[in-house]
DNA sequence: ACCTGAACACCGTTCAAGT
DNA sequence: ACCTGAACACCGTTCAAGT
């Protein structure tokens, strides 16, 4: 079977059948229509096309649908460790840099559209909602906790955090509709927000 | 006529015929719906069940289902005209309480399930993201005007005014994962974006 | 173990026919 | 003018049968 199934995720790494396929497979299938065509485009029939095959194969790999919409949130949950990760390693840095690099990242991150995306598939899967949350907090705390180490007091910490992550989630959905700060900008923001009273 | 058809809007206002719907009475039903339950709740079939009607009888008043989709919005939007004429209202304020104002109807907003809701459902449909954009650069020239007559410079008012428009927009999204600002905070928010340099 | 093929339920859509 | 009733296409789901 020289077939060359012109499926998505060529990445022929030693499959145990040829044309065989996994879970893993249908989710990263269904991962990347998310990305690219969002929510409404993630269909069993149209994976199913793409991939060449009937539905009962689907069936096999999922009990239903939300199954398929529960491996996928795994898989970029997963990939999302790495932004985690970033949250980790960031922790390290010192702490303006520490604020710099996090006010960058929420402006600048990569995949936004991927972004938009899983937060408005939250709005309909409790389980992706809960894992948005555990992100954002995390990241309210790690801002809110450098805002701290730069001498603010308690409530002056929770404003300036809230503020510059509100912004940050807002950002990624008004983006579309509102400027996008340049570089210069989001310093000025960061100027304001660790300016002293008085 | 005293059959009270159990349907929603039940709002007797001398319909031309008894039983008979507007494609206002489903634009109506059809806004209930998305606001109460999502927007994967508003389905044609579940619509004709609330009415007790055929299918047949939406088709009549309507093309398709995107068709039901831009009266909801036109009805939404509507409404959503007393949030802009408040704009406007809120125009005539000096600028510290109508910035004051501005950032209380941004965090303490009615019906905010109703704002989200209709944000996710503009990323599926043109024109309401279309009116949704409007309505947001709206917002953002008002704030940021605001912040010009307070005396500060372009650059500066559009730091600040993006800032807070941001936080505003991200609050409609966030604010079920994160702490909700309180009034006190609200105030400290601004104050610290009408400080003035040096 | 993995997939086909054929069936069914549900929902959007059409249309001729009713009042 | 407004609605019924019956049809069809599409998509999720099931399951017996194939290799």
């Amino acid at each position: 079977m020289t077939q060359a199934t012109t499926g998505p995720g060529g990445t022929d790494e030693a499959s145990p059948r040829p044309g065989r396929l996994s879970a893993d497979d249908w989710a990263r299938a269904g991962l990347h229509l998310l990305m690219t065509e969002g929510r409404q485009a993630v269909k069993i029939s149209r994976l199913c096309s793409d991939f060449g095959v009937t539905k009962g194969s689907f069936y096999w790999h999922f009990a239903d649908f939300d199954a398929l919409m529960s491996a996928i949130a795994r898989l970029y949950f997963s990939r999302e460790l790495d932004a985690a990760r970033g949250l980790v390693a960031v922790e390290a840095m010192p702490v303006e840099e520490r604020l710099e690099t996090m006010a960058a990242m929420l402006v600048d991150s990569r995949a936004f559209e991927g972004e938009a995306a899983v937060r408005e598939w939250a709005r309909a899967d409790e389980s992706v909602a809960a894992a948005v949350r555990d992100l954002d907090q995390r990241i309210l705390r790690v801002v809110h906790e450098a805002f701290v180490e730069l001498g603010f007091s308690e409530p002056e910490a929770r404003v300036r955090a809230g503020l510059l992550v509100y912004a940050g989630i807002g950002f990624v959905y008004g983006r579309s509709a509102l400027p996008v700060p340049t570089v210069d900008e989001i310093h000025e923001i960061l100027a304001l927000l660790m300016r002293r009273d008085g």
